[in-house]
DNA sequence: TTAGATGCAAAGACTTTGCGCACTT
DNA sequence: AAGTGCGCAAAGTCTTTGCATCTAA
């Protein structure tokens, strides 16, 4: 078992390894990504960043975001429309979204590895499953078109 | 053979169809979509719009492309980063695009087939091949990469 | 005539950047 | 002491919206 306090140590090593200096903005904006263990936009990091540090501005979130996904400590993925979300990185999914209503799935990787594979021999192309959700139509939203429009 | 005149009333007739109004500026949007015969951002259509007239407002442009695309007559995908694209709805391909150099490719939609079964029978979910684009590095880029980076 | 369409400008959502001070190393 | 990182505010990009005016039907 691995504790909070050690995978906190963890990022900071990473971030001296980088030669970057160790803040408290980072230590907090390290400390929510491990609680909250689940997709934050900017936005919800930096209100949860707020409730332990007063006075951290949105673009110092954005700048510590950005150092530690070139870091490799976090990942960002645009799900649907609206803003971007992190996470730490090592739990890389694919992701779904409805283009009706927004909804997003997580779903296993395995999917895609057919696909990957022909893309890169056909293309040179390597897939990213993470990084952009795959649009489409969930469920109950193409049950409700159906019912909507049953003519078609 | 079908002439761009036949294909703009065939474009006109839809809008009445639609109960909607058929005016200039409708007409000059019509006219760059089946010119262009690519994919254009609503940026790119505002100034090739206003070559034919003078006047014609990036508003009015967003409002002409959203009705547009509930009648069906335009499609917009997401590349990159940017902005949207819109075209003309019947030639929808899936998209690759590299988050490294944001060059984007169009690919044969019946690579997607596969996981589209997949996704369906799995999570209900239908798949949108067009819509948004399927992020990865493209093979210029992974070259580059892989020779900055040997040791990986 | 009259409902719908347009132009203009402003707002909105999300993110980046410039600048001077503070803090890490 | 040196220089990176920070907060603040402003700018930037893409898109939507409010409102008064105009126009297609």
């Amino acid at each position: 078992m691995v504790t909070a306090d050690e995978r906190l140590n963890e990022i900071l090593t990473v971030l001296r390894r980088g030669a970057k200096r160790v803040t408290a903005a980072k230590r907090v904006v390290a400390t929510v990504l491990l609680e909250a263990d689940r997709h934050l936009t900017a936005e919800e990091l930096s209100i949860l960043a707020l409730r332990r540090q007063p006075d951290i501005s949105s673009s110092t979130i954005y700048r510590i975001l950005e150092e530690f996904e070139s870091l490799g400590i976090v990942v960002h993925a645009h799900l649907g429309q609206g803003a971007a979300v992190f996470h730490l990185a090592g739990s890389e999914h694919a992701h779904l979204t409805c283009d009706e209503c927004g909804a997003t799935l997580e779903v296993a990787a395995h999917h895609f590895d057919a696909l990957g594979r022909e893309l890169y021999s056909s293309y040179g192309f390597t897939l990213n499953r993470h990084h952009v959700a795959i649009s489409g139509t969930c469920d109950s939203c193409r049950e409700i078109t159906q019912k909507t429009l049953p003519n078609s």
